[in-house]
DNA sequence: ATTTATGCAAAACTTTTGCATGGGA
DNA sequence: TCCCATGCAAAAGTTTTGCATAAAT
């Protein structure tokens, strides 16, 4: 992870300092293709760096949260949240409600919708989340739903 | 609460039994306009019913969820997860991520993205959730963000 | 009548905080 | 050198589970 990593860049120019804790936090989550819970991001950074604590990594998910860089999000019906690192601020999902496997695609086609927001809301938007809902292909094709 | 409700529809339609605690938790989703922590569920159906249990609630919620009445997002940088009564299958925010005030708009033109991501992943897409973030007028006039 | 769903209370996790100390700038 | 950020460990929350009982159908 060089010096010249954007999201680096934020930190610097935001004005925080790069640390072992928060570099270490990057590093893991750049190494995710995906999404990572925080549990994830824990163990993983454990196993980097054992003497990072893990209220600096919680620390850190929330700076990042806070500058853009990382997005919590929620895929499943479960309540522990995951982390995906925003590149060029899209990056979006199909989930599948049954299996919760999930698909992802970056195209969305906003652009119009977000300049009318901004001019009937006065608001200044920096980025957004957009995610579908259904059944995947192995999952629409038997589902009876029921009480187990 | 009507009978014809319909989400009570969807939980009868699915086999599940209409219970004070199903029927509470829903009621109280549906009297709140936006998101809603489960922190919040928690303490409003206390007040609206205290014998009702927490444990009987935290089931509720993963039950809508799976069932697609309710949806768990993520509007602020906290780890808390909040939950929206899916009306429609149409309804979007602008959430302000200083003051986390938020607005709403329902028209989000997204018909031709969801035919295209049916068809190139073989996917039956059964909804979808739209969110903005941003700053809203009253944040973004003075807003130096940095190191405390 | 049958079961499903519940309430309770404890257990299991997850996340946050306070504070003395270390490490970036 | 300065002071921001850290690690530690305990505290504070949150969510889940097991089980006998209640209450929907």
């Amino acid at each position: 992870m060089s010096t010249e990593n954007p999201h680096i860049q934020s930190l610097k120019r935001a004005g925080y300092r790069l640390t072992q804790a928060r570099l270490t936090v990057l590093q893991v989550l750049e190494e995710e293709r995906g999404h990572i819970t925080s549990a994830d991001v824990l163990a993983k950074v454990e196993r980097v760096n054992p003497a990072i604590g893990r209220a600096s990594v919680f620390r850190a998910l929330e700076l990042f949260t806070q500058l853009g860089i990382i997005r919590p999000t929620y895929i499943s019906s479960s309540v522990t949240p995951t982390y995906v690192l925003m590149h060029g601020g899209h990056h979006h999902h199909v989930v599948c409600t049954e299996c919760k496997r999930f698909f992802e695609f970056d195209d969305c086609d906003l652009e119009a919708l977000t300049a009318n927001l901004q001019a009937s809301l006065d608001v200044q938007i920096k980025g957004h989340l957009l995610e579908f809902y259904g059944l995947c292909a192995d999952c629409h094709v038997a589902d009876g739903r029921g009480p187990a």
